[in-house]
DNA sequence: TCTGGGGTCCTAGGACCC
DNA sequence: TCTGGGGTCCTAGGACCC
């Protein structure tokens, strides 16, 4: 796979999203510390994070350590509004563009030295862009591969830009604490600690079979590839998400399987709705629980179609739910959710007239999906006939 | 630190097929 | 009666991310 020379890959990053849009709309807000959500925070702008306050922290410890803050109601219409304009500055800044989630994105500026500048000029140009339009901060880091760019805007954070150049990658990364890397979270992080391990660098000098020895197959080869900044991942346009859900958390007194059915209920009716806005079936429906003592479980079915209408798709998550009352009788429950996977069946079906070469039909077919979706959707291609044409024989590849 | 709501990816075992 | 190698799909759990 060819991977540039040039730090080209943007990782763009909005900086405490939510609160920075509520400090955008409320000039009162500006300068002071900002706490999105009441029973738990969604987010909390840079003057609450210099007080402790951590996104995913319980309400009550977070006023318990920044007693002045300001906590706002969540209005989930203006962050999607902002979202939005953020990404369309995105793609007319280069069309590769991979979003990661509503804040944050991939994008490819390798192509643009010579018509638009390099990719550093692209970047600053970029963050005055999203700060004059849209009114907010936004990070970039800018490297050789995806994981560099992304470790880059986390260390710039906030509001800042960083350039990691080809030839200071590793002077760069092997001195950042393992919990820098992506993927690294609490238990990995525990593991490698408890061996005396706390830089990247450290991990590097491991080796990969002791990596895997410590954190199994995946892990390890994923962390020693990582700390050695080899991440040839391109930037892949029109990613779409694989599945779709809803949860509740319920409060730890009992409920009874009456109550739980019409939470079960709601929520897979939110998810249908939602799926259906978005013209998406699915096949695999999952049964989320989370018991008294926190501890979780999960509980799912496939159906042979995949479908968006309400009814299959209840009944499958009421049969599941049935099946686990005992269980949920015996632990209590704190927590349903209710989510939908093997999205459009868990299959990508491009329709090409094929009136000329079929193979030469099925190439550009194999081409569109591994551009769009990456060579690890890529596990199965069928020629159909116009009516009901017969399946071809699988690829050899 | 006593915990919301939305996701992704990986691993592993078992059923089943040729 | 005991037994291969190769594969797919489904289910469940776990770690991690924002």
């Amino acid at each position: 796979m060819f991977v540039s020379r040039e730090a080209s890959i943007l990782h763009a990053d909005l900086d405490a999203f939510y609160a920075s849009v509520e400090q955008r709309d409320d000039p009162r807000l500006r300068g002071r510390p900002v706490i999105v959500g009441g029973g738990v925070v969604l987010a909390a702008s840079y003057e609450a994070k210099a007080r402790g306050v951590r996104s995913a922290m319980g309400g009550r410890q977070a006023r318990r350590l920044c007693p002045e803050a300001i906590v706002v109601a969540p209005r989930m219409s203006a962050y999607t509004a902002a979202s939005r304009a953020v990404f369309e500055i995105f793609r007319q800044t280069t069309p590769l563009v991979e979003g990661l989630s509503v804040d944050e994105a991939f994008l490819d500026v390798g192509g643009l030295r010579r018509l638009v500048g390099p990719p550093t000029d692209i970047a600053a140009r970029l963050r005055r862009e999203v700060r004059h339009r849209v009114g907010l901060p936004i990070t970039v880091g800018v490297a050789r591969t995806k994981f560099l760019a992304k470790v880059a805007s986390g260390v710039a954070k906030p509001d800042g830009l960083l350039v990691v150049p080809p030839d200071g990658e590793l002077a760069f990364l092997h001195p950042l604490p393992v919990e820098r890397l992506w993927g690294v979270g609490p238990v990995t992080a525990t593991k490698l600690r408890e061996r005396g391990i706390r830089t990247v660098g450290q991990v590097a000098r491991l080796g990969e079979a002791t990596l895997v020895s410590l954190l199994g197959a995946g892990a390890g080869r994923h962390l020693h590839a990582l700390a050695h900044n080899r991440d040839p991942r391109p930037v892949q346009v029109g990613r779409r998400r694989a599945s779709m859900g809803a949860q509740h958390a319920l409060g730890g007194q009992p409920h009874s399987p009456a109550d739980l059915d019409a939470v079960l209920a709601g929520l897979v009716d939110r998810v249908t709705r939602r799926m259906r806005a978005a013209t998406r079936t699915g096949r695999t429906v999952t049964l989320r629980l989370r018991f008294a003592d926190y501890s979780r479980a999960t509980r799912s079915h496939t159906l042979p179609k995949a479908t968006a209408d309400t009814q299959p798709l209840l009944a499958a998550a009421r049969a599941l739910l049935r099946a686990a009352l005992p269980e949920i009788d015996r632990r209590g429950i704190t927590l349903l959710g209710v989510s939908v996977a093997n999205l459009d069946g868990g299959h990508v079906q491009l329709s090409l007239p094929f009136e000329r070469d079929p193979g030469a039909e099925l190439d550009a077919a194999v081409d569109a999906v591994r551009d769009r979706f990456g060579s690890a959707a890529l596990t199965r291609a069928v020629l159909l006939g116009r009516e009901t044409g017969p399946e071809m024989p699988r690829l050899p590849d």
